[in-house]
DNA sequence: GCCATTACCTGATCT
DNA sequence: AAGATCAGGTAATGG
């Protein structure tokens, strides 16, 4: 969801920072590496947690869902990692290397912590659905969605891999903070009236819901705020 | 430094073993394995160090810089391994496939190790130069100096590879033990008088510093003192 | 044994 | 240019 006033969920929520995934924080390495100055900045270990064992940290996604992942430092790479629990994550994420995490947590309870993401290419392609009032405005060049059976067809497409042939979930969504039951029920008056439009773009059905670019909601700005276009999509 | 009654320092070690280098030892896999016969003999894991980690070994070099490696048993491969600092080393020494490595210990404090290497060829090598009063005997037929560049060039040469193109040093030694600081301001009756003399060798100016031949200092005899002819000389 | 997790380790890259 | 960082590894372990 964007940055709305009139979405107390929104302003709850301040963004600490994002990384762009690397092929071994979605690998079989099974951990994230947390880059060090925002690990020291937002998740200090030192005499935070008095053991080196590191800590637990538990966030909520999108849909409401607590992930745990263990936390903790490497000292012979001098590297903070969230490593138990991670994996998992990506898996149910179907995160790839170059999709976004993203790292928030609530502004005035700060262990109340969140966490997102969004795909590496969503920009592009909410770009162009943006532009499209309609069904087929892009035609059908992809050729026929029932014929994909797995997403490494599409393994360095300029533009977006989201097939998936795993599991219940068809599409991988685009970007986290806009899927899940908060912003279900949200109605808005939008320039082009009904929230929700069906666009169709590289021959698949999308439902785009889209929302008002809105300023920020602190002077900061945040994260989330400054994704305003590419953003406001999220597709099932 | 020969092995030399008036060096008192000569007498303090004794050889333990030693290894050619086999091309993972040099590669890679940042490891080398130590011969278990070799490793159970010397350096005893089992009910020595007492947790199954392995142990740090610090080993002298021939300048007298401390060298220190992860020493551990490999239970896949049931083998004993320097890990942690071997590839350092390695690359400091610019050690190849067929080099050989030398372990050493002082005679009467065991605790204290000494590590060396000498070049596969450098018998070769010397011999060449052993023979070579002067300059310009062997001809410049290997190609002008300033044009190498990288040891690269001579990796596979048959007898020695003897150039790098990083740092200070100019020529790869053929052995260690006869470098550094202990054997400079050593002055001995030789054949020649001067005990240093310029080399042209595969047409590169080489100063050497010839020493005599001497008998081994003890009866056991070391690995210094078996390489007697070959390992007389050393570069810079 | 296989897989997930933990704990090392290192080179390329950046500062 | 020396040090810090971290992406990408390997090895040991536990289940």
């Amino acid at each position: 969801m964007e940055p709305n006033p009139s979405n107390p969920l929104e302003n709850e929520r301040e963004p600490m920072f994002e990384k762009h995934l690397t092929p071994s924080d979605v690998g079989k390495l099974n951990r994230l590496v947390i880059p060090k100055q925002h690990a020291e900045k937002y998740f200090p270990l030192g005499g935070d947690s008095g053991d080196n064992q590191g800590l637990l940290l538990s966030f909520e996604d999108e849909s409401g869902k607590c992930w745990s992942f263990r936390y903790s430092y490497w000292n012979n790479s001098q590297s903070y990692v969230l490593t138990k629990g991670w994996s998992r994550y990506v898996k149910e994420k179907q995160l790839d290397a170059g999709d976004i995490i993203l790292f928030q947590r609530h502004r005035t309870d700060g262990d109340r912590l969140f966490i997102g993401w969004r795909r590496r290419d969503a920009a592009v392609v909410v770009a162009a659905a943006a532009t499209n009032g309609g069904n087929d405005a892009m035609g059908d060049n992809s050729g026929g969605h029932g014929g994909w059976s797995g997403r490494e067809l599409y393994r360095g497409h300029p533009y977006l891999g989201y097939i998936q042939g795993l599991g219940a979930n068809v599409l991988k969504q685009a970007d986290c903070f806009h899927a899940g039951s908060i912003v279900e029920d949200q109605k808005q008056a939008t320039r082009g009236g009904n929230s929700k439009r069906l666009v169709r773009l590289f021959g698949m059905n999308l439902e785009s819901h889209q929302v008002e670019d809105s300023p920020p909601s602190t002077p900061t700005g945040s994260i989330l705020s400054s994704q305003k276009g590419p953003t406001t999509y999220h597709f099932y």
